[in-house]
DNA sequence: GCAAGGTC
């Protein structure tokens, strides 16, 4: 019997492009089989699956929320079936012809899960053919061919771990979702939702809130001196003069700073404010290594994108936007230490001819190059870190560059040398009083050359002896309160998650997005809504564990033990549901207490004060064309209705009105986030600003003699329209803020006002209205798509991107005979036509 | 319409 080609199945498609390219030496060749990538070269194939290309599910007959008790889900069945049929079947096909298959998979245990999927696929169609497993730690030519050269067997084990986790996850997840939403009769869009991850996330949110709300301040009191070199002691250019705190011992002899008794504050300030002269007791001077950071893993590499501006969800989109195009290694990852395979020297001379060709050359300089590393080496990827292929600027968005400038100076700074600070610490006394001052200067930059995103201001402190004396200039008493504790960022937010041990490297970010999305959490840093608390409490009554990180611990030890052989999958998952049904015994003995709360806090979130009518509550409620605007809970009872901004999503602000008591409203649309206030004031402002007419209006203006007047809408926003509307609905858009100024210089095409709009110090020239739209107009086009233009569609749209011309910016910007020449099928002339219309 | 985990 002949046998068939070899197919080697891999976790997504570029690993398995990068595996053919190595075993055939870059000979292989792609095809597509039902829109799927297979790389063929001499008897052997390659396919990349989609991470998990079947998913766990109950049976249809349990789809439908309100037909099945959520009880009865805990012991439900449940099946595997494909969810990306395409590469299902794709893979069906190989397997039928195949002569013996290999499941490369990634080196975890959710990868050979992903593996025992595959497999279980392959035996479908194929109940003879051989199937091994090969692992390998990165996808390089030692590697991957000492891999092949050493295939292994499937660990049925460790992929059955993953299973119960799966099975788990579902049951408990389905089972007291539906729960709480059919108790709270949140069916739909609004469900409310639990699970092992999302669980303990939320609390950790709420108990931080709680926190905050328990907080008592309290008062205190710090003093500051300024002291200076006694006159013709300056030396240099280095100021003379520098802050220094005072200080005491505190009960257990530690130093402090902060004065609890105000008397007391006031009697060291007399002391203090009195004084000429301090003498210098201590000076310690030390000298503080600082070393380089470790290699990015995903988490650390969200928490650096975030102090330079960028969401979890957004850094990780541009990072997996880099990563596909090859400019850098795997976005999702825990390992902090490079694999051997790794040349650093060779990686930093790849960007010898870049924009990053000085550092690079620096560190090239260094006699040895030897990264940091982490303290975690996992198996399945390595830290994140450039490719060496290097992007020119055209290719890559603002936002892209300026991540992956983030990344390659990443690991530049993990081959640069430690940095070394000088720290003065210098001692004075003042009539008895002790005074500190503690300086530090960067003498070494080390690594801070390369990698400028780390605070390294330096704080001066000048030389002093022991016994100098020295001019006190200035004094001064701070009153302070201290602070509750913070809020937890988004980037805070998946460390603790990751120190927790709950979600993944791939997933906490998204766990956070699901918590906006779900109504639990607003804003950012986020602060958790009343509905997330009603769900924590509720949980920390009847299901401690699904809020608790325990579960998690719990369900990694026993995925420990089914992995070693110790305990069997169904002993596990049996257990689990045992656990689940106990929780649902209790929950249901619980009667409608627990959906009447949740009911409440779901109102309560919506909730902005009495309605000015009847006194029912305000709600700020959705329309059916998906805006946003408030109505009385009295409906239909009551139709008191006012308008909110057509622009964000309304967030309840704690402030409220004094006039009318309602809560005032924050409108939230990522950078054109404003405050809107009351929308009672808004709206009455509105009505009692007179329109000001400024012209014709241009539509009709000649025949029925309409006027073009600036107005106030009820919404607060602001704009200018005819005055015969709604007979005439022309209107031209202006800001919402600030005064505007009608000037008496008129536009001569349109006959109108300049206007000129006055908010914050400058005022600044919005100029004739129609003149202003219509430069408005020309840069939405201008950031629009090619096809936005007369003349390109998708298929030269399609040419134009793959020669370097992805916008109209660029298409602007190019010459028409350079773009003719390297485009297939256009002449210079057509360019020039397109570049016409897009004026 | 549930979860959490892959990947896009």
């Amino acid at each position: 019997m002949s046998r068939g080609p070899s197919l080697i199945i891999t976790e997504k498609d570029n690993a398995a492009r990068r595996i053919a390219d190595i075993l055939s030496g870059e000979s292989a060749e792609s095809e597509r089989i039902n829109g799927v990538n297979v790389y063929k070269w001499g008897g052997k194939r390659v396919i990349g699956l989609s991470g998990h290309v079947v998913g766990v599910d109950f049976p249809p007959e349990y789809n439908d929320w309100r037909d099945v008790e959520p009880v009865e889900l805990i012991d439900a069945p449940i099946a595997k079936h494909p969810t990306q049929e395409n590469i299902v079947s794709a893979l069906r096909r190989l397997a039928r012809k195949a002569g013996n298959v290999t499941i490369a998979t990634d080196y975890d245990r959710e990868g050979e899960l992903i593996g025992k999927e595959a497999y279980e696929l392959v035996r479908e169609v194929n109940e003879e053919v051989p199937v091994d497993r090969v692992r390998f730690s990165s996808i390089t030519e030692r590697e991957v061919k000492e891999a092949f050269d050493n295939p292994d067997g499937i660990d049925f084990e460790l992929a059955a771990a993953g299973e119960a986790r799966q099975v788990i996850d579902l049951v408990w997840g389905a089972a007291l979702t539906r729960y709480l939403s059919l108790s709270a009769r949140q069916l739909g869009d609004d469900f409310i939702s639990v699970g092992r991850v999302q669980g303990p996330t939320i609390k950790l949110i709420v108990d931080r809130e709680r926190e905050i709300d328990a907080f008592d301040p309290e008062d205190y009191w710090e003093l500051f001196a300024d002291l200076r070199k006694a006159a013709g002691a300056d030396d240099g250019d280095e100021p003379a003069s520098f802050e220094s705190q005072y200080f005491y011992l505190d009960e257990d002899d530690n130093e402090a700073e902060r004065v609890w008794d105000g008397d007391e504050a006031e009697r060291v300030y007399d002391t203090l404010k009195d004084a000429t002269a301090a003498t210098v007791e201590d000076v310690n001077p030390r000298t503080r290594t600082d070393a380089p950071p470790a290699p990015f893993n995903t988490t650390q590499f969200i928490r650096a994108a975030g102090s330079i501006g960028y969401s979890a969800q957004r850094a990780m989109s541009i990072a997996e936007d880099l990563y596909t195009a090859g400019y850098i290694t795997y976005p999702r990852t825990d390992n902090t230490v490079y694999p051997e395979d790794l040349d650093e020297r060779e990686l930093l001379e790849a960007f010898e001819s870049t924009t990053f060709a000085d550092d690079a050359e620096s560190l090239l300089e260094q006699e040895e190059i030897e990264a940091t590393e982490g303290d975690e080496e996992t198996t399945d990827h390595p830290p994140i870190h450039p490719t060496g292929e290097y992007p020119s600027a055209s290719d890559l968005s603002d936002d892209e560059w300026e991540v992956y400038e983030l990344v390659v100076r990443r690991f530049f700074a993990t081959v640069a040398e430690a940095a070394e600070w000088e720290h003065l610490r210098v001692v004075a006394e003042v009539n008895g009083l002790s005074l500190k001052a503690n300086g530090k200067r960067l003498v070494k930059e080390g690594y801070h050359a390369v990698y400028p995103y780390f605070n390294n201001t330096e704080s001066f402190v000048p030389d002093v002896d022991v016994g100098e004396e020295l001019d006190v200039t200035d004094t001064r008493l701070e009153a302070k309160q201290t602070q509750p504790p913070r809020r937890y960022g988004q980037s805070r937010l998946i460390e603790t998650m990751e120190e927790m041990g709950i979600g993944t490297k791939a997933t906490r970010h998204d766990v956070i997005q699901k918590l906006y999305d779900r109504g639990y959490i607003e804003s950012d840093p986020p602060r958790p809504t009343r509905l997330a608390r009603s769900v924590v409490e509720a949980a920390e009554e009847f299901a401690e564990l699904v809020v608790s990180e325990e579960m998690t611990a719990q369900l990694e030890s026993d995925m420990a033990a089914i992995a070693d052989g110790e305990k069997e999958f169904d002993e596990v998952t049996d257990e689990s549901r045992e656990l689940l049904q106990e929780v649902f015994d209790a929950l249901m003995e619980s009667g409608d207490e627990l959906g009447d709360h949740l009911q409440k806090s779901l109102k309560a979130d919506k909730t902005l004060g009495p309605c000015p009518d009847c006194g029912e509550d305000l709600l700020v409620r959705k329309s059916r064309h998906g805006s946003y605007f408030v109505g009385c809970d009295g409906y239909p009872d009551c139709r008191y209705t006012l308008p909110l901004p057509s622009t964000g999503k309304p967030l309840i602000l704690d402030e409220t009105c004094e006039e009318h008591d309602l809560h005032e409203v924050k409108m939230l649309a990522g950078r054109k986030t404003f405050t809107h206030g009351c929308p009672q004031c808004k709206a009455d402002a509105a009505d009692e600003e007179e329109d000001e007419v400024i012209g014709a209006c241009p539509e009709c203006g000649d025949e029925e003699g309409g006027n073009l007047a600036i107005k106030r809408l009820r919404s607060g926003s602001r704009l200018v329209g005819c005055t015969r509307y709604p007979d005439c609905d022309y209107s031209l858009p202006l800001p919402r803020r600030g005064e505007i100024e009608v000037t008496d210089e008129r536009c001569e095409e349109h006959d109108l006002p300049e206007l000129v709009v006055h908010s914050g110090d400058e005022p600044w020239e919005l100029g004739c209205p129609i003149c202003n739209y219509r430069e408005f107009q020309a840069r939405q086009i201008d950031a629009s798509e090619l096809e936005s233009i007369d003349g390109i569609g998708e298929k030269t749209a399609e040419k134009l991107k793959a020669a370097g011309i992805e916008d109209v910016p660029k298409l602007k910007d190019t010459d028409p005979d350079d773009l003719a020449s390297s485009v297939e099928g256009v002449s210079p002339d057509r360019v020039r036509e397109w570049q016409a219309s897009a004026d």
